[in-house]
RNA sequence: GGCCCCGUGGUGUAGCGGUUUAACAUACUGGCCUGUCAAGCCAGAGAUCGCCGGUUCAAAUCCGGUCGGGGUCGCCA
């Protein structure tokens, strides 16, 4: 036996008692003759004292003891004496008087501080020596938060009647969507598996299946770019049901989230219940589909006030069809200019074209019919009659020293410039609980989006999304005015899931199909085991994929996926502990078919 | 592919044309030290400033390129 108790489950009921314990030198403390050993395994700390009158041979080993070497000691539980208590420690009222102490490893020096975490390391580094990274408090707190969510998601939805049933790793490329992760097939010389970018069909294919109620911890691969919350590979929480509607869904997933906050991050608060918005609120409210609902700033349509306006801007935007939209920031006129200049410059960098502001300048005596030009301070000013700013404050609910942004332009860059300034504004005002995760659904994602570029319709979720059913009947007449059956979770500003209910009838997704303009080549090539498998009694269902990293991020308050995840891949793709990708041998390509092109490519 | 930020002893930073033999903290090595807990005190070792090129009498410092890291737009049904 290793060890009879864990460092950091030792406290003053243990005293007198004899333990052995095991694990890493946190640090040591040499005075001449006591030593002071913080010794460190996975339940926490505990101070040993090594006394020279328990021994020479005991306090030579305590002398050669260093930083992250690894020790088994046994001894007596005591108290510490008067006035060397540390209450710091969750262990600080005790010590381990050793006894006896046996060096199972050595270390080398750490490339970095495992024992201090104020000191940022380099993220490179860091996933160099990853296996020391996940000794840190930080990494290894986030991971036993992971384990515990996914182990409260697979509890609950067990005792629900879920199955969880694992689908394959290796399926098959169906182009559309992201790039795929492929592998080479060594029995079939040109062939390629891909790795799932989601389990999608397979999901509904078990539906079909009579399963009715499926879960997967499902990894999910997307060679595509990488951003601070998107990894090669992420893992979802894949979930399907059968005989289900919408509401049936989104509750059954409130209720599992409201749980996992309630039982396991209790100081975290939430909305509850959870606000419902349809996208075309959100985009109107906050101009996204996912709107951080931490703090307010909604925005208002001034379209109607600018349009009697003479200013240019304003009537070239309504001419294009553009929108003018903005909101009031409380207090805001007291920012400086150099910081004003500085959120235009932002919003400029978003994709606008400029931005209006209108500053109302504190005055105790300030009313909207009496607000006076030298009330108002903007970059607009002397282009509106004072009528027309009155008209705006009043639009704009605002009060004395508040500050008016405005953005005209087309309506995508308008709201995609609008709602960065809204976030930006409200991490530098600080205007969100640090605390709140303010869950929320939004809903009614139109099932076609026109895509400029290709000319043609793409889904908005994906192929498989059934519209709602007073809108099936505009499908191939005015395919952007049908309302899907699909849903989004969101939170703090970010996506944490997606889903719908599927199409389970063949025709409805035949009718779909040709809209997105596919072949009946390429739907059989892509989706034909799934449009089969419709054939022959598919079942209502539906279902949604959360985000599992994407969720720890939000509850180990970091803000980048790599923290919550053990072995992440930089930006570029790299392993840097395993410097993967790398070459393989040439018997493995040749085993495989496959010869590299090493031509240099240009450029 | 575009844009922005970063790269200096093991780690984190300072230095931003000559005053530098590149500074500070910490870690590391050795010594002293019996109640510390980021222990303390003394001594020591450790960086050709990511790489390549250019400007200059002189480059860590300025310029160009390149590599690597981060952020972001495109992309991610």
């Amino acid at each position: 036996m290793f060890r009879s108790i864990e460092c950091g489950e030792i406290n003053s009921q243990h005293i007198d008692q004899s333990v052995t314990i095991a694990g890493w030198v946190h640090r040591r403390r040499d005075h001449g003759g006591l030593i002071f050993i913080d010794l460190r395994d996975s339940k926490g700390i505990v101070q040993v004292v090594i006394n020279p009158e328990n021994g020479t041979d005991l306090h030579n080993i305590g002398e050669k003891l260093r930083n992250e070497w690894v020790v088994q000691i046994s001894g007596t539980v005591q108290s510490r004496p008067a006035g060397t208590i540390n209450p710091e420690m969750i262990t600080g009222e005790i010590e381990i008087d050793a006894k006896n102490i046996t060096i199972l490893n050595q270390s080398e020096t750490p490339p970095f501080y495992i024992n201090d975490e104020k000191i940022e390391i380099d993220e490179l580094l860091r996933l160099k020596y990853r296996y020391l990274d996940i000794r840190r408090p930080k990494m290894n707190n986030a991971l036993k938060a992971r384990h515990k969510v996914v182990k409260f998601i697979r509890d609950y939805l067990s005792d629900q009647g879920f199955l969880e049933i694992e689908t394959p790793i290796l399926i098959k490329s169906t182009p559309e969507g992201a790039r795929d992760y492929l592998v080479p097939s060594r029995l079939y010389p040109g062939n390629f598996y891909a790795l799932p970018q989601s389990p999608q069909q397979l999901k509904q294919l078990l539906m079909v299946g009579g399963i009715e109620k499926y879960f997967q911890i499902a990894r999910c691969f997307r060679d595509e770019d990488l951003r601070a919350d998107r990894q090669p590979e992420h893992t979802q929480l894949d979930i399907e049901m059968s005989f289900i509607d919408q509401e049936d869904i989104l509750n059954l997933i409130e209720d599992l989230y409201v749980n996992i906050i309630e039982q396991l991050f209790p100081n975290k608060n939430i909305l509850n219940p959870f606000p419902r918005l349809t996208y075309k609120e959100s985009m109107l409210k906050y101009g996204t589909d996912k709107p951080d609902l931490r703090f307010d700033l909604t925005f208002i349509d001034f379209s109607d006030i600018a349009s009697k306006t003479d200013l240019l801007v304003f009537k070239s935007t309504i001419e294009q069809n553009g929108i003018i939209k903005g909101f009031t920031v409380p207090n805001g006129a007291s920012l400086s200019r150099k910081k004003i200049d500085a959120l235009t410059k932002f919003t400029i960098s978003k994709g606008a074209k400029g931005l209006i502001t209108i500053g109302l300048i504190d005055d105790d005596t300030i009313k909207f019919d009496k607000l006076e030009i030298s009330n108002f301070k903007s970059n607009i000013s002397k282009f509106l009659t004072l009528e027309q700013l009155r008209d705006i404050s009043r639009k704009g609910n605002a009060k004395k020293g508040d500050l008016i942004l405005i953005v005209a332009g087309p309506e995508k860059t308008t709201n995609a410039s609008l709602s960065a300034l809204r976030n930006k504004l409200g991490e530098d005002l600080s205007l969100a609980d640090p605390n709140m995760l303010a869950f929320a659904f939004v809903v009614d994602f139109p099932l076609f989006d026109y895509n400029e570029d290709e000319k043609r319709w793409d889904a908005t979720h994906h192929p498989f999304t059934m519209p709602k059913e007073e809108f099936q009947g505009l499908i191939e007449t005015d395919p952007g005015a049908v309302i899907a059956n699909c849903y989004d979770l969101v939170c703090n500003g970010e996506e944490l899931a997606s889903g719908s209910i599927r199409n389970h009838d063949f025709e409805l997704q035949s009718k779909i199909f040709n809209i997105l303009g596919y072949t009946d080549e390429q739907i059989d090539l892509r989706f034909g085991q799934l449009v089969n498998a419709l054939k022959y009694g598919a079942p209502p269902h539906g279902g949604i994929a959360p985000g599992i990293d994407r969720l720890l991020m939000l509850l180990t308050d970091s803000n980048n996926i790599r923290d919550v995840i053990a072995f992440p891949k930089t930006q570029n793709g790299i392993d840097p502990l395993f410097e993967s990708p790398g070459p393989v041998d040439y018997e493995q390509l040749n085993e495989l078919n496959i010869s590299i092109n090493t031509t240099k490519e240009e450029s």
